[in-house]
RNA sequence: GCUCCGGUAGUCUAGCCCGGCCAAGGAUAUCGGCCUUUCGAGCCGACGACCCGGGUUCAAAUCCCGGCCGGAGCACCA
């Protein structure tokens, strides 16, 4: 069949390309302004797995209009890093996404427990003071608690205890009835309150001694504030599920939700509480370190918020699960970076050659190849000096052409270079380019994502580049700074 | 074990709901060529996928059934 319309109307074969450029797909069921949330615990600063939830719902909002909350979850006192509170809006900020108004947990106790005893007077909540694996065992069997039949008003003096601070840790919970003999076991009766005497709460102290869990909290919030759609990953389905009997029991208008899949980030370090302990141990230089998947490491490094967005957008929403790209995000990246990048030699572990044969010799360089950015300008005089990368040079065989870029050609002789000129038409005739860094250049650390380092030279002109990103010419780009007279670049790629 | 969610090239994605325009599109990666005073960018090309098996149909990536594989949950974490 091809072969005859090869021959017939081999135009038909001819395809046309156009390059696509995704957009999110619609939400289902929006009617006027919605209402979304961002919901993280704050145990850390944000990592680039959060920035989904993030960029997803910023997107929604700006498309149909309407309120983005960043809801602050510290119902747990023993996982939150007080820092965490100021930098996840600084975190969001960076990425560009825009909050109408911050809720914080913690300030919401009082609303939690009215709707605690209202579910308990309705009959659709209980209190154990079942050890925890036993209620376990039974819950696995379907078999009830001895106190879950209790009378309402016994459930309501056992609430009163909780409250008042006559169980200690452990001892009695409160547990929202559901269907005990539910096939699927995760949404058998689960647990909505919890005594914690044991910690104290960065913002509210010792004050409340019973703690929501999460499915409680955020299904109550997510009614308070109205909500119209719910984005959140598919590992808190079973969630859903269970917040959905407080929707049945209150008769709450349920919001939409939208499950998208799981992804995995193979050598990424993401878990806050392996990167607490690295910083403490002082294995990462902190929350920034180049080997983290923190969006404060990734902005270090020159990765712009824009790539992520455009990362996210073009994963959607989904729901099977998928691998993190770097090479994707490195791709986006380099696109919005390369025409504004400077480009700077940089010369990691550095021999010093020189060049005979020549008094004097002007340099001339272009800070981008296809931009007008002017010219950086040397002037090297002799003895000229040059450095160059060691195990390149000694790579080279002897008697060899190269060209040095935007300065002259050399032949190499042992441990020096013969001026050969400057005719650059010696590139079309094979001379290999090498690049190479003025004697009097500035000390230069670069700090890879994967923990190496590389220490060497780059040109002075790098000074006036400090705290953007540039390219060092033919190693990748790097984000510069300054520090005690040496400049610290942090890789973000080729 | 129980329950749920998935499965399009190495990776990400479009198409699937509403079967034919799919000869499966795009991106990225890799390789090759051109271009370029960077190993960057650009241009051109190559590579490469509908998990498997049945069924329905004139026609299946798309609908149905069975299997296989992967993931998540079954916390007094979020």
């Amino acid at each position: 069949m091809r072969k005859k319309l090869e021959e017939i109307a081999p135009e038909l074969l001819e395809r046309k390309k156009k390059e696509e450029k995704k957009e999110l797909e619609d939400l289902p069921d929006v009617n006027g302004p919605v209402r979304m949330r961002l919901a993280p615990s704050p145990s850390g600063p944000m990592h680039l797995g959060q920035s989904r939830m993030a960029i997803l719902n910023d997107e929604y909002v700006k498309r149909y209009g309407g309120t983005l909350f960043l809801r602050i979850e510290d119902t747990n006192p023993h996982n939150i890093l007080p820092e965490a509170y100021d930098m996840i809006p600084e975190d969001l900020e960076w990425l560009g996404v825009k909050i109408h108004q911050i809720v914080i947990q913690s300030d919401r106790f009082e609303i939690y427990y009215d709707y605690a005893r209202k579910l308990l007077e309705m009959g659709k909540a209980y209190i154990t003071t079942v050890p925890a694996d036993e209620w376990r065992k039974l819950k696995a069997a379907g078999k009830p608690t001895p106190d879950r039949e209790l009378s309402v008003e016994e459930q309501l003096e056992r609430w009163e205890k909780m409250l008042g601070g006559e169980y200690e840790d452990g001892e009695a919970v409160y547990v929202v009835k559901t269907d005990l003999n539910h096939p699927n076991p995760a949404i058998r009766d689960w647990a909505a309150f919890r005594v914690i005497k044991d910690a104290e709460h960065p913002r509210v102290g010792n004050r409340y001694i019973v703690y929501p869990l999460m499915n409680f909290s955020v299904a109550v919030d997510d009614h308070e504030l109205n909500l119209t759609h719910v984005l959140r990953g598919k590992d808190h389905l079973n969630n859903t599920y269970r917040q959905m009997y407080l929707y049945e029991y209150f008769q709450w208008k349920k919001p939409v939700y939208i499950h998208y899949g799981w992804v995995t980030m193979k050598d990424t370090i993401l878990k806050t509480s392996l990167i607490k302990e690295g910083i403490r141990r002082g294995e990462f230089s902190g929350w920034d370190d180049p080997r983290l998947g923190t969006l404060r490491a990734l902005a270090k490094r020159g990765i712009h918020p824009e790539a992520i967005r455009r990362y996210w957008i073009d994963v959607g929403l989904k729901s099977a699960d998928i691998e993190f790209s770097w090479d994707n995000l490195y791709a986006y990246n380099r696109e919005i970076i390369d025409s504004k990048a400077k480009r700077y030699f940089f010369v990691w572990n550095p021999r010093e050659i020189e060049i005979r044969g020549i008094d004097a010799i002007e340099s001339r360089a272009p800070y981008h190849p296809s931009k007008d950015m002017g010219f950086r300008h040397y002037t090297l005089k002799s003895p000229i000096r040059v450095l160059l990368v060691e195990d390149e040079w000694k790579s080279i065989d002897d008697g060899t052409l190269l060209r040095l870029k935007d300065l002259c050609n050399v032949v190499k002789r042992g441990n020096i270079g013969e001026y050969a000129g400057n005719d650059v038409s010696v590139i079309k005739r094979g001379a290999k380019i090498i690049h190479w860094c003025p004697t009097e250049g500035i000390e230069t650390k670069v700090f890879m994502p994967d923990g190496t380092v590389y220490e060497g030279v780059s040109e002075p002109l790098v000074r006036e580049s400090i705290g953007e990103v540039v390219q060092f010419e033919r190693f990748g780009f790097c984000k510069i700074y300054y520090e005690n007279g040496k400049i610290m670049g942090y890789f973000a790629h080729r």
